[in-house]
RNA sequence: ACCCGGAUGGCGAAACUGGCAGACGCGAGGGACUUAAAAUCCCUUGGCCGCAAGGCUGUGUGGGUUCAAGCCCCACUCCGGGUACCA
């Protein structure tokens, strides 16, 4: 086979991926062409795609859609004169892993070497910009040293606690889950029912970085949709924490509202069944009734506690005293109110609230309209709802407060109170502290000991890593503890601090902590001596650009944001914000369906890749539709794709240099420049295909022969979607740098503007013929053409009312 | 229930800021080349009426605004994702 960069300057016919792709990824690897110096880079872009958890299933097409996308990104920013750093590593602890481990009898520590190894494989062969220098392995000792010493800054900062808590525990993987974890009640990984278990759990303060994890997400560029998912799940809501005193005891229940406004209508109380007042207030003759609700309370598990259902409850034979009206109204207890949100507590308000109405009904609690929409007046009776509208009501039933609209009411009722004492306005967040113990193996173990004398101790950094042992018997049982908390000559160690017998912290910590700083690793990836080296977290972050999937909207990204907040109060990087853009690709399916290994319909990467090589397929991806929503993968569609590299492969072999290109195809050039550019920007990629496509069209229109002149610039822009195809027509017309440090080719602004347009003409609204005119053709000249224009002529019947000139565009005529 | 998306030919999809709906590709039909097939190349391809010229109609449904609506407004249906007794 003759060689491009021999001196005859012709590429080989046909094109054979195969060859082309080994050939250009030797010599990528040879020319360290995908390495950036990460020290002296005077212009650097830090290119992020979220890395992927190494499974033994090898790369899904999912991964490669996402990679191929950012990929095209980052090499277009190269092409812009950009030194782009674009890592890639393996998130290769975790339930995941470990799950898999035993599944297949097979120990993690021998089995994630492996799956490393086939995935860098896969990666490798898809060719893209990644520079492997930088990996990262989160499961190996010399990164999950530092991910240690993050716990002991958030531990040092005051932001890691111990706490028995209420977990979320899953029978089948034996470990707590986070709640983030837990998807309508069930585990999120294996589908079975979750139960509530009380255990020590180490947690992070994240609730008290909500406000600033709120605020700062107007000034991020993210997509909407990953930025309203943040706000959802912080759920700030603002409101009041209302006094009730409980008649004939010294204690006050504590409710929050966010309807303050509505406090004449409360008519009831209804604490949460495990709320710590229960017992306080229950009268003799209820407590019977109270503990067996509190009973069959506690027993039931997070799915059927949650799942909307009738409502059920007790009540405690207490009252308590409305602090607006000074009236008796009961206490009540019921599951419908949850301990883990606000006070554990509520006012109920069953005319305009839907739960308190349903529940009211249900027990013949009264039922009292205060607020009364323009349809109402103050005794207009409620029909079978709560009238919750917040918007247009007015205040009824409520005294001096009579008359005022609801938004008004909800601040003048919120100071009358708080200038009374009865209230204090407050904000409540959804968001909870971040659990991060596992009661498993498969992780970074907490850096914390436990001593007799001296308490908890957290590991000296200087003794980091705390290296996870090779155990054999890493299965997790039942007893809430880990694995580890099995070997107790791990376990044992002297204190720190008095040198006396002491024992570790056996829990490992969550794999959302690995993956929260990681992007902090990658430019010091190679240095054992620091997390991260100060001058090239400075030159590189934060990340300029950030794609991964929109199933990390939530945690992933918050907790990288908060991971990353800490370490900026802690002194150790400039920036508060970890990426700086974020852009959320979507999901690739098959033939109408989602991918799974139970329908059979999951495509393996490898058949592909070989079968039409990696540009084609790569780009294939990429034209199957709009890369941040996704599309339906079909085979059918990637022969479309490979006839159109064939086609430029046979151009770029059969080209002319003789005597000048045409006007026509360059301007059509020069158009397709300006689209591509714009397009591979805002990741538009199906669109920008679309557009070189039409471009070769013009260039190959009636079997002409193509000038040098045409088809050189359209190397260049197809260089990021197929990049070793483009590398070798690069090096065919006689180059010997690489494509992508040959910028993008120069748009001359000039060849954008035509002399004639096509105006269209229009009567009454219907398009009835096309005028060739000057682009500076004023509205007259073209209202007289169009008249002269016999297919437009005869539709012009009646007097001319009215006639719209848009300027290249169009022209409309309204007669009658 | 609530909060985001979305609905366009046989299929995947385009359409900038309201200005020619269907770019690009797949598939299908027809033709050229070939002993033949594959590959390649050319033509046609939203629907209806028409020999044709041409006309009518068409972007989930119903209404509205406008000279002009896939795009804006109101009401609704269905699909996808997220959250879910959050007070």
């Amino acid at each position: 086979m003759t060689h491009a960069d021999t001196t005859d300057p012709t590429v080989p016919a046909p094109y054979d991926p195969a060859t082309v792709e080994t050939r250009w990824q030797q010599r990528w690897a040879e020319r360290g062409t995908n390495t950036v110096d990460l020290d002296g880079a005077p212009n650097p872009f830090y290119a992020l795609m979220m890395f992927p958890y190494p499974s033994a299933e090898g790369l899904h097409v999912g991964n490669l859609f996402a990679f191929t996308g950012s990929d095209i990104s980052a090499r277009f920013r190269r092409q812009q004169g950009y030194q782009v750093f674009q890592p890639l590593g393996y998130d290769a602890f975790g339930i995941h892993s470990e799950n898999y481990a035993l599944k297949i009898g097979a120990h993690p520590m021998e089995l994630t070497p492996k799956n490393i190894a086939n995935f860098q494989r896969q990666l490798e062969r898809a060719g893209l910009m990644v520079d492997w220098s930088a990996k990262v392995d989160t499961s190996h000792a010399d990164y999950y040293k530092w991910t240690q010493w993050v716990f002991l800054q958030l531990y040092k900062q005051g932001l890691a606690y111990k706490k028995a808590a209420a977990v979320n525990w899953c029978p089948t993987d034996k470990t707590v889950l986070a709640n983030e974890q837990v998807e309508n009640g069930l585990c999120e990984r294996c589908g079975t029912a979750v139960e509530q278990r009380f255990l020590e759990q180490w947690f992070f303060k994240i609730s008290s970085y909500a406000e600033r994890l709120l605020n700062n997400l107007d000034s991020l560029d993210w997509s909407t949709i990953t930025k309203q998912a943040q706000r959802n799940w912080i759920g700030r809501s603002q409101g009041a924490e209302v006094v009730f005193p409980v008649d004939a005891h010294d204690v006050t229940v504590r409710v929050f509202t966010t309807r303050a406004d509505t406090i004449f209508g409360a008519t009831y109380l209804v604490l949460a069944p495990e709320h710590p007042l229960v017992d306080a207030v229950t009268v003799d003759e209820q407590r019977v009734a109270v503990q067996a609700y509190q009973d069959v309370t506690q027993r039931q598990d997070v799915i059927a506690r949650k799942s909307v259902k009738h409502k059920t409850g007790v009540f405690t034979g207490a009252y308590a005293i409305h602090p607006a009206t000074g009236a008796r109204i009961p206490i009540w207890i019921a599951d419908y109110v949850l301990m883990e949100y606000g006070t554990g507590a509520i006012m109920a308000v069953p005319g305009h609230d839907e739960r308190d109405f349903e529940f009211a009904r249900a027990f013949g609690l009264p039922i009292v309209r205060v607020v009364a929409g323009a349809e109402h007046d103050a005794s207009t009776p409620f029909g079978d709802a709560a009238y919750t509208d917040d918007a247009g009501g007015r205040l009824v039933n409520s005294a001096q407060f009579d008359g005022l609209p609801v938004i008004d009411a909800k601040t003048k009722v919120t100071r009358w109170l708080e200038d009374h004492k009865h209230a204090s306005a407050v904000i409540n967040y959804r968001l909870h502290d971040w659990c991060i113990s596992r009661q498993r193996y498969w992780g970074p173990p907490i850096p914390i000991i436990y001593c007799d004398a001296c308490g908890t101790v957290p590991v000296p950094e200087s003794q980091l890593p705390v290296e996870l042992p090779f155990i054999p018997d890493f299965k997790p049982d039942d007893s809430g503890v880990s694995p580890l908390a099995r070997h107790e000559e791990w376990a044992r160690v002297p204190c720190p601090t008095c040198g006396k017998p002491a024992r570790r912290e056996t829990d490992v910590s969550d794999t959302f902590l690995d993956s929260a700083w990681y992007f902090l690793r990658y430019p010091s990836a190679t240095n054992s001596t620091v997390p991260f080296d100060a001058a090239r977290t400075k030159k590189w972050l934060p990340v300029n650009s950030y794609i991964g999937g929109n199933e990390h909207a939530v945690l992933h990204l918050l907790y990288s944001r908060f991971v990353t907040m800490v370490l900026h109060d802690g002194g150790h990087i400039a920036f508060d914000e970890p990426f700086t853009r974020f852009r959320a690709h979507g999901m690739i399916i098959r033939d109408g369906a989602k991918m799974s290994k139970s329908k059979g319909n999951v495509i393996n990467p490898d058949v592909y890749m070989e079968e039409w090589g990696a540009d084609a397929f790569r780009m294939y991806l990429m034209f199957l539709g709009p890369y941040e929503e996704g599309g339906d993968f079909r085979d059918q569609g990637i022969s479309g794709v490979r006839r159109f590299l064939d086609r430029l492969w046979a151009t770029v072999r059969d080209l002319s240099t003789e005597g000048a290109p045409d006007i026509d195809v360059m301007r059509k050039q020069h158009r397709t420049i300006k689209k591509v550019g714009e397009d591979s920007g805002s990741l538009a990629y199906n669109t920008a295909i679309a557009a070189m496509m039409e471009y070769l069209n013009v260039v190959r229109r009636g079997d002409r022969t193509a000038h040098r002149d045409e088809v050189l610039p359209l190397v260049q822009m197809v260089a990021a979607y197929a990049p070793h195809l483009a590398e070798e027509c690069w090096a065919a017309l006689g180059h010997s740098r690489s494509v992508f440090d040959a910028g993008w080719p120069t748009l001359d602004p000039t060849m954008l503007v035509d002399d004639e347009v096509e105006l269209v003409v229009q009567v009454n609204g219907k398009v009835r013929g096309k005028l060739r005119v000057a682009v500076d053709v004023t509205q007259d000249a073209a209202l007289a053409a169009a008249m002269a224009d016999e297919g437009v002529a005869r539709f012009l019947v009646g007097e001319v009312r009215k006639v719209i000139f848009v300027p290249k565009r169009l022209l409309n005529v309204v007669v009658g």
